[in-house]
Parts: structure tokens; C-alpha cells; sequence
RNA sequence: GGGGCCAUAGCUCAGCUGGCAGAGCGCCGGUUUUGCAUACCGGAGGUCAGGGGUUCGACUCCCCUUGGCUCCA
């Protein structure tokens, strides 16, 4: 049986037994404590937490998840993978054991042409928590299955909280035994290798309190409503349905795997090692597949960094098969978007996205690896220079943390050079790094923001109605006053508070567009600068700013009111962002996707996919274009739809964002339509100009153009244009010569620099003659002393010093000194040839005498030296004490 | 959130404890006339990311800004 086929027989039996189907959520969990969605029932958790009330009261979905926890052991097992999909149904305070273990049991067990998955009654397990003898009893007597398939388990196994207080429970878990061939006699407590867990039902029925570790924490006493939450993972399913040893053999993902043995020229099955990699790389591929079609892209912090981590262990992995560094993630990408496909067509719909990211990414790390490969080979020749044959930890270390190259590859390059690793060094200062970063995040208490006092404000208020679509004031009530994260229910002049309104005409920031500004006043009694509106979660507006008088307390009725220029200049900016979108698809194609924009007041910032700059005649023309649309006056307008229609229509959406049921689709007529939530102008006339500024780029593959509306579009254009005439008046030219004349000027003026820098050279080459004939004897050696002319530059000293050396030859010992003053502080060269060093005379050593006579320092090397001071009048003493320094030698 | 590193010619990068800014490839010119990057000779090309500081002197040391790479959480 297909795996999708699974999923969907799996919905379509609790559809028929009254269960809502919930659609995967995304990835990103919407959950601020998860980086990724790692179990099926996070979706439901605000439910089950009973911060929020559940539309329905019987649900069943099949949840995308990534757990990375065990990333090193995927491909070593048959059953752990960093990507899975979670069957579940779920009950709300609805049926409970009595219910979920006879749903388990008829899908489990009915005939495939019923359609359930048709296992063998005889050979089915389960287990159950230690005193559950509730969940027993109706295994053995409403499922009719011999007390001897029922084991016992305890707390670690049978046994499930969250973590945190709030509900918990025993479970049930059902077996399937694989047959003698696989293992042991005796049930799952024997051997879990043959009896394999297929479903796992948790009895949400205590409450639990505080308490660290998985095991200690007491029991409050049972939940009030008690409720359901099932697991059954469906690759797991897919194997014993496909009669497959491991789930890397199942239809999906056997289908990359097998991709990727052909790709390397590898045979599955050859040696372990090659097939631990192949396993690693079919899994790798497809859930970094899934992440980036869900909008993660690769970095280095946070759910960028676990993608990144996955991506470059699979293009590692595929090295190691194939031997040489040929690129293949687009190929298997590609396998994975088709494998996938069925279950989740947006794969389809987004393949040349997911190409994008997961190509630039391969070639991304493709040049990290050329670079550490260097690195790493300059390391190992200093390793074999100082006579060692260990390779440093420090330096494996320094090439993992600072360049990114795999300690694996490190370990295998070492070795190829007969080199050995410290790798005991090299994971203490691992450690070391953990650690350090662990203290940290301790110390700064963050990453789990604390939502929990919105999510109260949510439940028991709802949602905030939005007036500022057609409102810009009105009256509203105050539900909750929070000051320092806390609802504190009233905040007086000079608090910083945050208000939550049961209707308000602020727009809180999102999708790129800036939150208001304004007022919130209690009549008679305070007022509240609004600063900022944010969404800290789905629905709720607060309203984030001053107690600039007075006070504000809950069930106040305060009247509400923005500031109208403001929004109107956003709203500006916003639209304008709207044509500056279409008009860059225009010219580039569908593929310049939206990736992340900013709408303030007169002006915008726009981000989209391109692996290309723009050059000045794309931007001239989209800029062209836009203005254009202006001219044409076209009104906006609104509608509210259905997700499905307004897609149909042809709205833009953006790229892994998420949208609710319901969307708000903004329409420029033929020229643009897009899902938006946010506020505009009534007809694009009233953008008066847009002016695009430039274009930049953000990361691999984004660019980003950023461009000025309105007056503040004017005011550039009229100052650039006054800058212009003021350049045309000094430069003597017509503007549209500027450019030439400068260039001309530049030309010039580069040439005149070289003509003189040959004159002036040649000019003090030429006194070299003249001062090696009359080099003077000195002890034995020639010594010639020089007082440049002001002015003259060091750079000339030196050339000067080093041309009279050359013409006294090898002879005898020679010393050169020049000295003089370039600007306002002098400046000594002493030039010393071979036989002058090897006597004593070092350059280096005669420049220190003369620069410490000018009030300074100097050095250099033996045979050239250079130095210099602050004493300008001491230029001939200087000259002297060389010359004294030479004659005591 | 906490670290590490990098920015030098069109590209890829060297440049040691401060003292002459370099190589390979590419480009231009010449000779050679070609077995898969033909060889040889010559040449052009630089605000050493930007700003400040220390110093007689900074590509080099220190600080700031901008951009990029990377590890850990």
C-alpha cells in the first residue's frame, strides 16, 4: 500500500466516525518555545493546554514533522529519520479510552477492501501503564484480545506529560510482531525490534505539577476534561505495509535513495557504509525539501542552521558515494518534490523556489569546502614542518568552527597525508563552545518568549476587531493593561504599557507594513502615546507606548485614533510596493518571488529571489513602468474570500508565508493582485511619483530594491536635480556631457600624476651620480650623506638611497644616507650593501642613530631601512651622528 | 542570543615579529602555429572595504561602521 494511500485511508476512517480533518500545519511552528513542528500534536497544543477553545470537538490529521535530536543516528537504524509524518486522531473532552482503543483496533485489523490496513489480529500487542487497569479492561473485554498480548509498563515508557504542568497520562501502545525471524519470543518487553511499536494512544486524564526530569513530578488530581492524543507514524506504517525491512525502502523515500545510488554509481546493498550514506542522503533530501517549501531558508542561526546542518551532511554524504565533488542536489531534489508530491502538490507548485535555495546552498558549501581545503592543507604542511605527525585538535577545530569544514573530512584528509588527528582536544573544545553558549543563554533567559499572558488576553476576550480598514478613530474598550509583561490592569503617567483593545483602528505590523502611531485617550482621565502594534500572537493587537497623562484601567472606554499622515504615507509606501512587484515580474519573469519587504513612511523596501543583479536599464524600466500605472489612476479595491478562490484568481501569495481560511485580496485591475492584509491608497494616483533608489543585495539569491513615494520622491528627484546643475556650472559643461568630462578630467589628471611622479623621480635619480663619485672614506668604508630638497618625498629618498648604493657596487663596504623633510617631520634612509653588512654596518641599526637625534624611530631590514622624526632642524646632525656611528666601527 | 574569521588587481588568493603591494588565472600586445587550458616574451590593471586612533612610518596593531563566511545554542 502507497504511503499516500495510507494517509488517506487513515483520515477517511475518522472522517467517517465524525472527526474534523485538519490539514498539515506548517513546519514553522506557530508554537515561540519550537523552532519546528516535532510531534503530531503540536497544532492542538493550545487546546490540550486549555488556552484556547477547539472549533470541534473530534479531530484527525497527518502533520508534517522534523526532529533532529537523533540526526547522527539516521541512516545507522531502520526507523529513525529527521522528517516523518504523524497520524493522528484527537479527542477534546470528547470519547476517551473507551473510545480511542476500539478506533485503533477496527482500522488496524479491518480487511484491506474494507478499508482498514488488514493486520493479523493474532499478531498484535500492547502495552499499558502500570495501575491502567481501565485501559486493560477494554482491551481484553470491548477488543476481545487474550490478557497474555497485554503487558505492563512503567512511568518512562507508558507514561506522558509535556514537560511542563498542565495535563499528562499513561498511554497504550500497540505492536505488531514481525515474526520468530526477527528476534525473541515474549512480547515488546522482551524485543522492539520484532515486536515493533505502530500506534501510540495517550490518555490525557491528571494534572500535573512542577517537577524536573521526565519522571519527577506529583499528580494534582484528574483533568476536569479529559482528552485524546494518538500517534502513528506513517513511514513507520508504510514499511510494514510495504513489506520493507526500514522505512528508507518505502515508496517515497526509496524512490531518492535509489536516485541517488544511480547518481553515484553505488549499489544499494554493496557494503554497510555506502548504504549508511545513501539512507543519510535520501533522508537528508527530503526534509530539507520539505523545510524550504514550507519558507525556511538556509543560515546560520536558529531553523536556518538546522537546514543548513541537513543540507550540507547530505552534499557531504553524496562526495563520499559518488568520490568526486560533481553537484546532484538538484536531481534528487527534484525526486523528492515528485515523491512527495501527491500528499503535498504545493511541492509542485513551488519546485523552481525549492530548487533555488537547495542550488545555492550546494554551491554555497562547494566554495566552503574549496577554501577549508586550502586551509586545511597549509595546516598539515606546518604540522609536517615541525616534525609531527599529529594534526592539532586546535587546528581541526579552528578549520570546523571558523570555516565550516566537517570534522569527518578533517579525519580523512589527515589520513590520506599519514597524519594523525587529536581528536580528544578537538571535542573538548566542542564541549567547551556548548557549554559556553549554553551559560549564555541561561544567563539572558530568552529563546522561550512568554506568550502566555496574551494567550490568556485571547481566550478570554478574542480576537481584536480591525476598524482601520475603513475607520482611522473610534471607541473601544480596554480588555488588558500590561506593564513589564505583566497584567497588571491598571498603568499610570510615565508607565510603558501595552493596551489591548477589543476593536481598534491601529494596524499592528505585519506583512512589511509599519504598525501606526497615535493616541489612545480614557475620557477626562489619561492618555496613551501608541508608539507601536504588534501581533505577539494570531488575532491579538497590543497596543505598545506612554502613559503621557492621567491613567488607563480594564473596561475603561477609550477613544482611539491614529495618526492619518502617517498612515496615509504608509499606505502610500504599501502600494506602491504592490506595482513595484508586478512590474519586476514583468521584466523578470514569475521567478522574482517576494521574499520579505518594509513599508514605511514615504518609503519602501522591496526583497525579491533573483540570482542576478539588476542592472540600470531593468531598474530605469521597472521605475518607468510603475510611474506609468500612476498616470493610469487606477482605483483599489478590496474583496474577502475563500484561500482557494483567491488563489484561482491569480493573487500573488507569498512564498512559505501562511495564511488563514479567509484572505483579503487588494486588486489593481490587470496590473496587480495580491493577498494583503494591509491598508492602501483609494487609486494609485494618489502615489504621485515613485522614484526607485537603487538595488542591493541582502543574501544568496535575494536582492532588494528600496525606492521613495510621494513628496519624499519628489524632494530626492529635486535635490538630485539641483546637484546636477550645480556640477554642470562648475564643470563648465551641459549635463548630459558630465559623465565624459569626467571621465576626461580623471584620465588627465591620472596621466599628469604619472608625469610627474616619473620627472620628480628622475629629477632626484639624477644627483645620484654626482654623490657616488664623491662618496667620502671612512674607516675603510664609503659613506655618502644627502640633504634632500623640502618636499622631497620618502618614497623618492628611498629610491635615491638604493640607486647610489647600486652605483657604488660590491667593492667595498658602502653606507647610504639620505635624509630630509617631505612635509613638516623629517625623514632618514639608510641603504648598506652586502660588505658593509657582513662588517657590522646594518641599515636597520644606523637609521636608529639618526632617527633618535631627530626626536623619533626607525628600522627595516640589514640592507634598507627607513625612519624617521619630529626635530626638522636636526636633519644635518642626524647626517653627522651616521657618519660619526660608522667612523667608532 | 554567544563566539571565531574574512574584506588586497576582473576572478581565486598569498603578503611572517609594522619598513619596496605580489602570484596564478583572465585581459591587451608580440613571437610561436597548435592533440583537447599550445608555448615563450612583454604590458596594462590597486583609495589594500569605509572611518578614526597608535607610530617617524600602517595592507600589517587597536577601536568603530558596513558587507560577507562560519560554529554553538
Amino acid at each position: 500500500m502507497e504511503t499516500a494511500e495510507i494517509a488517506r485511508r487513515f483520515l477517511a476512517f475518522f472522517e467517517k466516525n465524525g472527526h474534523t480533518v485538519v490539514p498539515s500545519a506548517s513546519l514553522v511552528a506557530e508554537d515561540p518555545t519550537l523552532l519546528l513542528v516535532n510531534a503530531g500534536m503540536v497544532p492542538f497544543k493550545p487546546y490540550f493546554l486549555g488556552q484556547r477553545t477547539p472549533p470541534y470537538t473530534r479531530a484527525t490529521s497527518v502533520q508534517k514533522c522534523v526532529r533532529t535530536i537523533d540526526i547522527d543516528e539516521v541512516g545507522k537504524t531502520s526507523r529513525h529519520a529527521s522528517f516523518f509524518q504523524m497520524l493522528g486522531n484527537f479527542s477534546f473532552g470528547d470519547y476517551f479510552k473507551e473510545g480511542a482503543i476500539p478506533f485503533a483496533w477496527e482500522l488496524l485489523t479491518s480487511s484491506v477492501a474494507d478499508g482498514g490496513f488488514g493486520f493479523d489480529p493474532d499478531r498484535m500487542w500492547v502495552t499499558v501503564y502500570l495501575d491502567d487497569d481501565e485501559a486493560e479492561t477494554i482491551w481484553r473485554e470491548k477488543v476481545g484480545l487474550p490478557a497474555d498480548r497485554i503487558q505492563r509498563r512503567g512511568k518512562a515508557d507508558n507514561f506522558w506529560s509535556m514537560g511542563v504542568p498542565g495535563p499528562c497520562g499513561p498511554c497504550s501502545e500497540i505492536y505488531f510482531d514481525r515474526g520468530p525471524a526477527y528476534g525473541a519470543e515474549g512480547g515488546p518487553v522482551a524485543d522492539e525490534n520484532r515486536y515493533l511499536e505502530v500506534w501510540n494512544l495517550v490518555f490525557m486524564q491528571f494534572e500535573r505539577g512542577e517537577g524536573s526530569g521526565k519522571e519527577d513530578y506529583p499528580i494534582l488530581g484528574e483533568l476536569p476534561s479529559k482528552n485524546i492524543d494518538t500517534g502513528m507514524g506513517l513511514e513507520r506504517m508504510a514499511a510494514i505495509l510495504q513489506g520493507v525491512d526500514n522505512i528508507y525502502e518505502t515508496d517515497t523515500l526509496g524512490r531518492i535513495l535509489r536516485r541517488a545510488a544511480e547518481l553515484t554509481g553505488v549499489a544499494y546493498g554493496d557494503n554497510e557504509r555506502s548504504d549508511v550514506s545513501l539512507r543519510v542522503v535520501a533522508d537528508h533530501v527530503r526534509t530539507a525539501t520539505m523545510l524550504v517549501a514550507d519558507g525556511v531558508k538556509p543560515g546560520n542561526e536558529k531553523r536556518g542552521y538546522v537546514l543548513r546542518r541537513i543540507l550540507r551532511r547530505s552534499i557531504r554524504n553524496l562526495r563520499l558515494l559518488s568520490g568526486d565533488e560533481s553537484f546532484h542536489m538538484h536531481d534528487l531534489t527534484a525526486v523528492a518534490i515528485d515523491a512527495m508530491g501527491d500528499q503535498y502538490p504545493e511541492l509542485r507548485a513551488d519546485a523552481d523556489k525549492i530548487h533555488s535555495v537547495i542550488d545555492a546552498e550546494e554551491k554555497n558549501f562547494a566554495d566552503t569546502l574549496r577554501a577549508g581545503t586550502a586551509l586545511f592543507n597549509r595546516a598539515a604542511e606546518r604540522t609536517r614542518r615541525s616534525g609531527s605527525t599529529e594534526f592539532s585538535g586546535a587546528d581541526a577545530f579552528q578549520l570546523h568552527d571558523t570555516y565550516g569544514f566537517p570534522i569527518d573530512l578533517t579525519l580523512e584528509m589527515a589520513a590520506e597525508q599519514g597524519l594523525k588527528v587529536d581528536e580528544e582536544t578537538f571535542h573538548q573544545l566542542m564541549q567547551r563552545q556548548r557549554e559556553a553558549a549554553k551559560r549564555d543563554a541561561k544567563a539572558k533567559k530568552l529563546g522561550n518568549a512568554d506568550i502566555s499572558v496574551y494567550a490568556r488576553l485571547l481566550e478570554t476576550g478574542g480576537p481584536t476587531d480591525f476598524l482601520g480598514y475603513t475607520e482611522s478613530e473610534g471607541e473601544a474598550r480596554v480588555l488588558g493593561v500590561i506593564v513589564n509583561g505583566e497584567a497588571t490592569g491598571v498603568a499610570r503617567k510615565g508607565d510603558k504599557v501595552e493596551l489591548v483593545l477589543d476593536r481598534t483602528p491601529f494596524y499592528a505590523e505585519s506583512g512589511g507594513q509599519l504598525a501606526d502611531k497615535g493616541t489612545i485617550a480614557v475620557d477626562g482621565r489619561g492618555v496613551v502615546d501608541v508608539e507601536d502594534v504588534q501581533k505577539p500572537i494570531k488575532g491579538l493587537f497590543v497596543h505598545r507606548g506612554t502613559v503621557r497623562d492621567g491613567e488607563v484601567v480594564v473596561d475603561d472606554t477609550v477613544h482611539a485614533a491614529i495618526d492619518t499622515d502617517r498612515r496615509a504615507s504608509v499606505s502610500r509606501s504599501h502600494s506602491a510596493t504592490h506595482l513595484i512587484h508586478s512590474a519586476l515580474r514583468n521584466a523578470l519573469g514569475p521567478s522574482a518571488g517576494q521574499a520579505g519587504s518594509e513599508n514605511q513612511p514615504g518609503r519602501l523596501r522591496f526583497d525579491f529571489t533573483s540570482n542576478k543583479p539588476l542592472d540600470a536599464a531593468e531598474i530605469a524600466h521597472v521605475e518607468e513602468e510603475v510611474n506609468e500605472v500612476l498616470a493610469r489612476n487606477i482605483e483599489v479595491q478590496y474583496m474577502e474570500t475563500t484561500l482557494d478562490k483567491a488563489l484561482q484568481m491569480g493573487a500573488l501569495a507569498m512564498f512559505g508565508e501562511k495564511y488563514g481560511e479567509r484572505v483579503r485580496v487588494v486588486d489593481m485591475t490587470d496590473y496587480s493582485r495580491e493577498l494583503c492584509g494591509g491598508t492602501h491608497v483609494g487609486a494609485t494616483g494618489q502615489l504621485g511619483l515613485v522614484k526607485v533608489l537603487g538595488e542591493s543585495s541582502v543574501g544568496a539569491g535575494v536582492r532588494r530594491v528600496e525606492a521613495l513615494v510621494g513628496l519624499d520622491a519628489l524632494r530626492r528627484v529635486s535635490t538630485e536635480s539641483a546637484l546636477v546643475g550645480q556640477l554642470s556650472e562648475q564643470l563648465k559643461a551641459p549635463r548630459e556631457e558630465l559623465p565624459q568630462r569626467i571621465d576626461a578630467m580623471v584620465a588627465r589628471l591620472r596621466a599628469a600624476e604619472k608625469e610627474i611622479e616619473r620627472l620628480r623621480a628622475a629629477q632626484v635619480l639624477q644627483v645620484a651620480g654626482e654623490l657616488a663619485a664623491n662618496a667620502r672614506e671612512i674607516g675603510g668604508v664609503r659613506v655618502v650623506t644627502h640633504r634632500t630638497a623640502d618636499g622631497t618625498t620618502a618614497d623618492d629618498m628611498r629610491k635615491l638611497a638604493l640607486d647610489v648604493r647600486g652605483r657604488l657596487g660590491e667593492s667595498a663596504p658602502a653606507v647610504v644616507v639620505v635624509a630630509g623633510v617631505p612635509a613638516d617631520r623629517p625623514v632618514v634612509v639608510v641603504a648598506a650593501n652586502k660588505e658593509a653588512q657582513h662588517s657590522g654596518l646594518k641599515a636597520g641599526e644606523l637609521v636608529g642613530v639618526a632617527a633618535r637625534v631627530l626626536g623619533g624611530g626607525g628600522g627595516g631590514r640589514p640592507d634598507i631601512a627607513q625612519g624617521g622624526g619630529s626635530d626638522a632642524a636636526a636633519v644635518e646632525t642626524a647626517l653627522q651622528a651616521v657618519e660619526q656611528r660608522v667612523a667608532q666601527s
